[in-house]
DNA sequence: GATTATAATGTCATAGTGTGACAATAGTCA
DNA sequence: TGACTATTGTCACACTATGACATTATAATC
């Protein structure tokens, strides 16, 4: 498992130099301590202080990783959400965008299975923390308008600007509410299964 | 037009105390105040002590009335989908719940035409500021629960609460694209059209 | 391998957000 | 008026976030 995480990790790029090496491995230890931190004091009680001590780097560098405390938090969900674009932008042919953004969003769902312990974790502390209740919100903001572009140029005649914007807009959120779903369930379960189930509801609800 | 906002205000309950009619005035004022500075020097360049100072109170006094500077945004939006709950509330039937969403969702629109100029401001300074994108889902997660357990319980037998839930989310999202695509284009032309049209697309964008 | 160039980090100073504790003031009700 | 309670102001404080500049580590060139 590891070998294939290794792997998957090298395949883009030349080999990495000793700095982006380093750069990721404080970038992954930021994010572990931190969420180590949050889950063992909570989230307020965790300063910026608290984690760049314990890793020994100083607050400022803790900065220049992430934008903000809560940035931590909403950082692999968007990895997710980046590896959902990329996945949309390789798809062979787009015969119509809701059998893509299924497509998309199955894949998606894929990765969550496979971390669903940190996504757990950001879940939980979401809910504990009223201030980031709107967490998982935020990177639907950043992926939308580039799911909407790839899915507006791959099949444009057949549909408008409005109608995709609106289309990947809904399918968001169909994605996020499942999500939850699963999340409040502590994870148990298949996510691709329940999100097929609430596709499949799609049709008679909207009547 | 103004009467009748003086009469929607003060039907709710008997006349106002001194003290409530103060607190509700400071309120409006710092609320109105804050959007004039937001507008004037930028989100971000305006202090919470520069809105006191304007208008003589101390900075202390602004986190009582708004737990953050952010939700000085965000209230006018909370106001209508408290509204739009209540709404739900008060209907005398709900034959299907997509229906009396429909209902709930074009009775948020009115609100939303009649204030447009304050509710087109903060679209703007949302966009402007990175940080408050996320602006327009924080109302959801405190809109959707009460709506579900509504329309849950009143149109029980039917639909049971996972699909309630989905149903909710996804009118929801239809309605904050909606609401984008309105203020995209500065809010000229009707919430109530721009709806109508959006939700008439459900049927064939989900094929 | 020593020597520049450059990237990353640390240090320091600072503006601003948000909160608790308590004193001072204003409104309420007898 | 006087006692009671809600609201506000003052002060102190911890924390987030950023700019400026010095310091250290890596990279690249000879």
């Amino acid at each position: 498992m590891d070998e294939q995480k290794i792997t998957l990790s090298i395949t883009p790029g030349p080999p990495l130099s000793l700095r982006e090496r380093k750069k990721r491995l404080t970038q992954k230890t930021i994010e572990a301590t931190a969420l180590r931190l949050f889950k063992e004091r909570g989230y307020e009680q965790t300063s910026i202080q608290d984690i760049a001590d314990q890793i020994m780097i100083s607050s400022r560098t803790f900065f220049r990783y992430f934008s903000s405390k809560e940035e931590v938090l909403v950082a692999p969900t968007l990895e997710v959400m980046q590896e959902g674009v990329r996945y949309l932008g390789e798809l062979d042919e787009i015969d119509s965008p809701f059998l893509a953004l299924q497509a998309v969003l199955m894949h998606m769902a894929g990765q969550y299975e496979e971390q669903w312990e940190i996504f757990l974790l950001c879940f939980q502390l979401a809910m504990k923390t009223p201030q980031l209740s709107y967490l998982f919100a935020t990177s639907q903001f950043i992926t939308e308008p580039p799911l909407c572009d790839i899915l507006f140029e791959r099949s444009a005649g057949e549909s408008n600007r409005r109608e995709v914007r609106l289309l990947v807009s809904i399918m968001m959120a169909l994605f996020r509410e499942t999500l939850v779903q699963w999340l409040e369930g502590d994870a148990r379960g298949g996510l691709k299964v329940l999100l097929r189930e609430n596709l499949d509801s799609l049709d008679y609800l909207l009547k």
